[in-house]
DNA sequence: CGTTGAGTTGATGGAACTCAAATAGCGTGG
DNA sequence: CCACGCTATTTGAGTTCCATCAACTCAACG
């Protein structure tokens, strides 16, 4: 289960603004690891050391804050193309919990060799800097997105935030599956799993979207948008 | 209005973990600036290229998020010993502006000079990581603290929290004066002035603090956390 | 064809928002 | 130093949105 990342379609996707130089030669030999996780299967938990980081494929994975004693809230879902753990740079240990919200499959890169590439190349070590800031900006979109937002707009810019996703990593954004079931997206979004299918509801009505349980279409992307921005 | 940070109460404040090896010596050299900011005064808006980043001496500043179009949304209340535009060394425009909420003194530090002294410094460079993956970590705590919970709850957090960060840099946490006035923490905890007032004399009401205007005293902190964490 | 679980729909209550009025701070100028 | 006026804050009354509880639909599966 070793391959270079040169076979790997996602290797663009995978290293955002690295793709050049010598460094490229170079991460062929961090040995990274390609693995499967099954639905509903753990990743690693909020505590654990984590040593190194993960780039998803395919599937979905969702991040679960288990910090306040509550049954773990979920901050972010992993989308294909999407890295999980970099915030671990840092402190080391995972202060979340990953688990797989369908089959996915990983690729697994070790913190060491990276980091030793990185010592020599200033360009890395920026590049490194750049997708933490990046995760914690999208943390700061989530917060605007439930605080000052009612249900129907956050449902919007839920769906239009994972269509944009998408559609940014080469997949269809128009109509997708979405992998997480209702309480997932519920619990999200700070609403309850009702809430969220009356909004699915609602923005069907107004043939803004098309849902089949998972399934969802974008009708309208442009007035959805206007829902989202309360306009 | 130009000094040696050797000079500075807050210089271990400021640099925590950095205080240490040759790096010490060397930020002498940085030629840090001091700057007053008169209280409603913008120290940079979204969209600035920021070429330093600041340190807040005393006073307050509150970090808006302009991004949708709303009028400014508070996502941070910079405290005295806290740092500023951290997440900016990435994409070094800022995201955010920052406002002063009332008159605050801040040391400005230009990135160039840092980031060459961290060239050389892996040791730096891991600290400063960390500080960027904590600046991360801090908007998903006010994510889950405003997602989750009620308003009694979140204001009882605000309070813990103002009052945790105040004294773990040495200030009198039980008492102390919110800067801020109801809107801007309304606005933080995503919820109305009038709110933030009812939940304020309903925690008087039972003893847990005592509200004078903008002075606030913790009566008993652990019935407080109580509250917060709905036990 | 019954069972099971996810998802939808309906009815009701409660928490927070909105609008409005009263009060308390606070700076300013006489 | 006090009176004034302005703003911030508090308090009150009515309304709205969403959570809650419960019934129901639907599809998958043995």
């Amino acid at each position: 289960m070793r391959a270079g990342c040169a076979s790997c379609g996602l290797w663009r996707v995978c290293f955002p603004g690295l793709v050049a130089s010598a460094a490229e030669q170079r991460l062929n030999g961090l040995r990274i690891r390609r693995i499967r996780v099954a639905g509903g299967k753990t990743l690693y938990r909020s505590g654990d050391k984590v040593e190194s980081f993960y780039m998803i494929r395919s599937g979905c994975i969702k991040e679960l804050d288990d910090a306040h004693g509550r049954d773990g809230a979920v901050v972010n879902f992993g989308l294909p193309g999407e890295m999980l753990s970099l915030q671990c740079l840092g402190p080391s240990v995972s202060n979340t919990t990953s688990v797989a919200v369908e089959a996915s499959f990983l690729c697994v890169v070790p913190w060491d060799t990276f980091s030793e590439l990185g010592m020599d190349s200033p360009r890395v070590a920026a590049e490194f800097i750049r997708l933490i800031a990046r995760s914690g900006m999208a943390a700061r979109e989530l917060l605007t997105l439930i605080r000052d937002r009612e249900a129907l707009e956050r449902v919007s810019g839920f769906l239009l935030n994972v269509s944009a996703r998408l559609q940014s990593r080469g997949v269809r954004g128009r109509e997708f599956r979405l992998a997480m079931n209702r309480d997932d997206i519920a619990n999200y979004l700070g609403l309850r799993s009702e809430t969220v299918s009356r909004c699915f509801t609602e923005l069907a009505r107004r043939n803004l979207i098309r849902v089949r349980a998972k399934w969802v279409q974008i009708m309208n992307s442009a007035d959805l948008r206007k829902v989202y921005l309360n306009a």
